[in-house]
DNA sequence: CCGGATCCGGAACGATACTG
DNA sequence: CAGTATCGTTCCGGATCCGG
């Protein structure tokens, strides 16, 4: 039942909410959790740490341990994740160039519902 | 507050569960509502036409009602929608290409936290 | 500093029956 | 054919507290 991992079940793990942003930011250079919470805007504390466990688990995101004090975590894009790396470039800045021209499109669409 | 609009609720409209099998599959040509419902493995009738009404809001997608009998309705993408065909093709097949890999890390991330 | 564990409200989702 | 209405369930996500 869970087992298919269907295309759609894939895409539903990258399609997250906070998934895009987080690889992203992953396949520039290493980054830290503390680093990702504030780059990330509006992420709370626990939906990075499952979003970030469930990339690794999937094999997207490498989680790298130093062994210091205080403690230090890396997270890191794999191969596997940096092939879509430029698609979802292109999905962040296209959702970022037409955000304005959806919004009026959604209020235009409600504005007609209304009557 | 769900005025913002930013570009990651624009990316939440298009990474919803059913939306990117949706626009690549009106990318192609006008669709009518029970070919979709076909095509698309899984879909509930209402997550179809709840889905399309969304896309149809933001402006992802056209609805073209025919007065005929029996009714007839089809679907287009946009040409704002279309800017991102490729992109989501990729992803599309990047998943499809790397699902068992993906499927086994799941498993064997999931064997070493039995120990 | 980097998270995990728990609780809880709401949104998303699915199945099915019904309608113009 | 192309949806809507209703109901029940599941899951997402925020708040908060705890631990190594």
């Amino acid at each position: 039942m869970t087992e298919e991992c269907t295309a759609r079940e894939v895409l539903d793990r990258v399609g997250g909410k906070w998934s895009i942003a987080i690889i992203v930011a992953a396949a520039q250079g290493p980054v830290r959790f503390t680093e990702l919470e504030r780059s990330i805007v509006g992420i709370s504390r626990r939906m990075l740490a499952l979003t970030l466990r469930n990339l690794e688990r999937d094999g997207l995101l490498t989680r790298t341990v130093f062994a210091t004090v205080p403690p230090r975590v890396e997270y890191l894009a794999t191969d596997l994740s940096r092939e879509i790396y430029d698609a979802l470039v292109t999905l962040t800045t296209w959702a970022e160039r037409h955000r304005m021209e959806i919004a009026s499109a959604r209020a235009a669409y409600d504005q007609r519902a209304l009557e």
